[in-house]
DNA sequence: CTGCATCCGATAAGATACTG
DNA sequence: CAGTATCTTATCGGATGCAG
């Protein structure tokens, strides 16, 4: 009756990536790791409540890694895992259609 | 001041892309055109007033084109236009990433 | 059939202040 | 530095009813 059902891995991988600065995050991770700070002055918009939540899941997801380093001070740093690392093409293709698609403001 | 400054065309894409149902829509409306309540009826769990809202949106964006037939009864049908086609390989990766990487429950 | 308007509760987001 | 707690606000989403 559906024979158009969606895929449920289609649907998850979905929901995960449209919540809000999921993107942003994961794009920001890319380059290599950074810490909590810098993400924050990074994405200038968003809160530190909000990143850490954000964080908090994408980890629970295993796409983000947090590293602790106990040093003085304490030095914590995010980093992406494999299966973050492989949603680079995911994000170079939405790179790709907006610079042919959305005009610059 | 912050040198990893984000793209404000890659912020607008991620903006659209990462609203509920949109890519889901846009999914359906991949292989042909569509009509409202074949729409509705793929996406099961999406009310009458949230579909009409982001087709909306997404008409207003450029993504999506919406036609009327005046026959009787009316028929309307939605399809993409070249911007909302050009999101296949966006979807496309983030189909082969939910293959690779998702667990199907 | 298609789709819009209104209302209302649920969630998400934002600001601020505070802790280890 | 790296968060957390709390509160307020904004947005989202669902149900229902109505109009073309």
């Amino acid at each position: 009756m559906n024979e158009t059902a969606l895929c449920p891995r289609f649907e998850k991988a979905v929901g995960i990536l449209s919540k809000r600065w999921v993107s942003l995050i994961v794009f920001q991770l890319l380059p290599g790791p950074r810490r909590f700070c810098g993400l924050e002055a990074s994405l200038p918009n968003i809160s530190g409540r909000l990143l850490s939540e954000r964080l908090k899941e994408l980890e629970q997801e295993g796409i983000v890694r947090r590293e602790v380093f106990p040093e003085t001070p304490v030095r914590i740093e995010y980093s992406l895992t494999d299966k973050g690392r492989a949603l680079a093409p995911v994000l170079s293709e939405i790179g790709t259609w907006s610079t042919n698609w959305i005009e610059p403001e």
